[in-house]
DNA sequence: AAAACTTCTTGTCATTTGACAAGAAATTAA
DNA sequence: TTAATTTCTTGTCAAATGACAAGAAGTTTT
């Protein structure tokens, strides 16, 4: 199976030579899932970590009340991490659940910290993606601050149109901080413009 | 002047030689700023990378209506970075100003490139601090998504009860998500109990 | 096809929060 | 000390959202 994909997603992030490019993604191994399944469960130590060739994922929790919070809907090509487990090995706090039938590739630790050590790109590499993790998450924060919920409905939309195939109006309502009554009121309010 | 508590700092985060945390330390220069100076501005470029050896700083940017909106509150001793602008030499998105007398240090991207790629503590160690940096901002969204405001506020209360010493409540507000009068109300009602 | 189940929408009402304005309290400047 | 400025509180009213329940629409199972 080709890691060509991977190899792609990597020099997007940080262009460099393919042979290195190659010689990262060829710690990787194939795995699929179809719906519904887990990669990573509550309580548990994230062994390896993942890269998501096609489909969609989403990480949730509970609130108060025992109603699952979705706190990250991934849509492929991306990293699906739960770096603090992975890194630390200490229990991840979230559920990882596919939305979707998907297609990963995942490296252990060993893997990872030989890369970090002895590849100076692989460095800038992992630098950077927590950097572009960072600010996605630092850019969802100040939505919830910033913006109404009608707007942060309508950016999702905008920006990632496919995810509403692939989750339900409940999950994605968790997401958005509201809940699913408050959703359908507000896509309501938007269909009448 | 010494780098005592910046070496601490480090070794809390990892545990490393005493040697190995001098050198790291080593690279970095004092200077001071007194309240209400700026460390860094919207649409610089963050030339170093800054550690808060006493003091408070807070991160700042507008909302849709002009009202500024507080991302962070620093609160020393920790690192105060805009990784993001640091890391790619792109603009800062906000401002970051000093809301008491602080003593800071810093060392520019050239240092910390070279121990990077040549010490391997540093490089686990910036690797540990990119990791509680994302968890602190992981657990602030999930606390605007589970919380109420008022959970929010008292939660605030307890973990950095000094900060309300150094912020006034409408920058507190804004960092809760709330405006100063609803924050007004909330105390109100938190003081008949 | 019918039954069971899940998802989505809608109604009602309560609660939270915001917008705006006025005044009290505290801080800073003259 | 007085004046000016900022911060904080409070009142009023409107808007957004939640809680809960019922029903419609869509899916899956039998």
């Amino acid at each position: 199976m080709k890691t060509e994909i991977l190899e792609i997603y990597i020099q997007s992030v940080l262009p460099m030579k393919i042979e290195i490019a190659e010689k990262i993604a060829s710690k990787f191994d194939r795995f699929e899932l179809s719906k519904n399944e887990f990669i990573l469960q509550e309580n548990s130590i994230s062994e390896d970590t993942y890269f998501l060739e096609s489909g969609f994922v989403r990480s949730y929790t509970f609130d108060n009340n025992g109603n699952e919070v979705t706190t990250n809907i991934f849509s492929a090509p991306c990293f699906v991490n739960d770096f603090l487990s992975f890194f630390t090995q200490k229990p991840v706090k979230e559920n990882y659940q596919t939305l979707s039938n998907c297609i990963f590739w995942k490296t252990n630790l060993e893997n990872v910290q030989y890369n970090f050590h002895n590849i100076p790109e692989f460095r800038e590499f992992s630098r950077l993606l927590f950097i572009i993790n960072y600010y996605k998450l630092h850019d969802r924060m100040l939505e919830m601050v910033k913006e109404t919920a009608t707007s942060r409905y309508t950016k999702l939309l905008e920006k990632h149109p496919n995810i509403f195939q692939n989750a339900s109006l409940k999950i994605i309502a968790s997401y958005l901080g509201i809940t699913d009554s408050s959703l359908s009121r507000i896509r309501k309010e938007i269909s009448k413009i």
